[in-house]
DNA sequence: TCAAAAGTGTTTGTGGTACACCCATGG
DNA sequence: CCATGGGTGTACCACAAACACTTTTGA
């Protein structure tokens, strides 16, 4: 497996080396200022913004490619990453917008022509700690940059729907597996956990209940430190205990918010 | 979108009328003498068993890619179907075995060579009335069958893993969504339904809560008939409430067994 | 010293679990 | 008339929802 060096290489070689028909988008969530982010990528030209994606080499494995997709576009290697859907509407590709493209690099027919075929889609969504993350544009792209879930526009072809069904499966997640391990820094707070399920799940909710509730599930660590410098009480600070917090990814977690 | 009549055709044509690269699998559950059955094919001048599947045209949409396997393999239009999960391993594939095929059929190496690659399969489950499926083998298999979910062996390539995600899945939606209308006949008794629940899951339920939870769903209908020539005390008959079912079928119902 | 946020505790009601009991039917 | 399975009801307990109170901090 090779690396593309150049956007007239990926255009050129891209036919041979990689698996017809398919390709993949990843909707990366990451949490910062108490707010869920998703990281998009500019497109050229347009005031449109695009999932960051990408395509399977020959004998690369599905998830692998995905894996390194998310590695290349935000520099991390451990990742929460999961498939949640496959996109196979036929009308789901831009064509029009396709062969401008090629036109705009002068690639002669035949070589690009891989590009104008229709592309089935596979959903993949990533849980990924903000502060790690290196918003890196791929070749094809010219910025790379996080926006703010519930203010996002101009998504390319059929993004904003990959997104949203992103998001759907992102809650339903919530009732049944632990989160918050690949979204929230080591250290953190019983209010920050708080507010990052509120945000996912888009209402309030009862912080005595739910200080409750995750404490019994068993996958916290009460440590005896306490978050300095904010104003008012000073919260304790939790970790997740990994064994057990692993062992609830697997098993799941039965409850309902 | 035309037929493909003789295997010939498709093996010669198959690699210009469908989209490269990706297939699709069936795991086709029915509910029948009180147990859990799955559908399956049998190959040629071998003993193993395969699921339904097929390719998808190319401008064809996946689930409607899906919808057709199903329809012909089954003769049933309106069914239970959903994706869940996509295989893309590239060992999935049994090469050998298909270029033994091939060379069978005395197919020219270019015509047939499509069949020769990697297949990304996106697998979909589907819930049928036994009693209105009618099997049909497709071009390639000498027989379709329904087999007894526990007493099922050699499996092509990797179709056991898709058969055991899909029954994984059904689990998992069995606590999130209503299961059985897609599954019973028209009328049917609370035990009938209590022994579906029971099959899928795998583990006795008690009968007494199973019938409370179930009415506090609000899905059923009780009829006044009842249930005649069986032995022991008559079993009143029930139907869904299809509005009621639909409806709970999008918000998920909450709730563990 | 006061507002705002964090930590701890209490009450109440719903619903899951584990049962006991009666009813109908065929042998 | 009795074994077997179907239908109805109840006691108990856990847990979720709603809510009150105390503690700590910075301005």
């Amino acid at each position: 497996m090779r690396a593309l060096k150049s956007i007239r290489e990926f255009i050129e070689e891209g036919g041979k080396l990689f698996h017809p028909g398919i390709s993949l988008d990843c909707v990366i969530f990451g949490f910062h200022d108490n707010q869920l982010k998703v990281l998009l990528l500019k497109m050229e030209h347009t005031d449109d913004w695009a999932l960051p994606g990408g395509f399977v080499y020959k004998e690369e494995d599905l998830e692998a490619a995905a894996t390194r997709v998310l590695q290349e576009r935000t520099g991390i290697n451990n990742i929460f990453l999961q498939q949640f859907h496959v996109f196979g509407n036929p009308s789901r590709s831009d064509r029009e917008y396709q062969s401008n493209w090629l036109r705009k690099w002068n690639i002669p027919a035949g070589k690009g022509s891989w590009l104008l075929n229709r592309f089935v889609t596979v959903g993949f969504y990533a849980l990924v700690e903000f502060s790690h993350v290196t918003p890196t544009p791929d070749n094809i792209s010219v910025a790379s940059e996080w926006h703010h879930l519930h203010n996002i526009d101009n998504l390319f072809m059929d993004h904003r729907k990959i997104l949203d069904t992103a998001l759907e499966t992102l809650r339903w997640q919530l009732n049944h597996q632990p989160i918050g391990y690949n979204l929230l820094p080591d250290k953190f707070t019983m209010p920050e956990l708080l507010t990052l399920y509120e945000t996912i799940l888009g209402k309030k909710l009862d912080r005595r209940n739910f200080r409750r509730r995750m404490n019994s599930y068993g996958i916290l660590r009460k440590l005896k430190e306490k978050r300095k410098g904010c104003a008012h009480k000073a919260p304790y600070l939790y970790s997740f205990d990994l064994r057990k917090y692993q062992k609830a990814l697997q098993e799941g977690l039965q409850g309902r918010w």
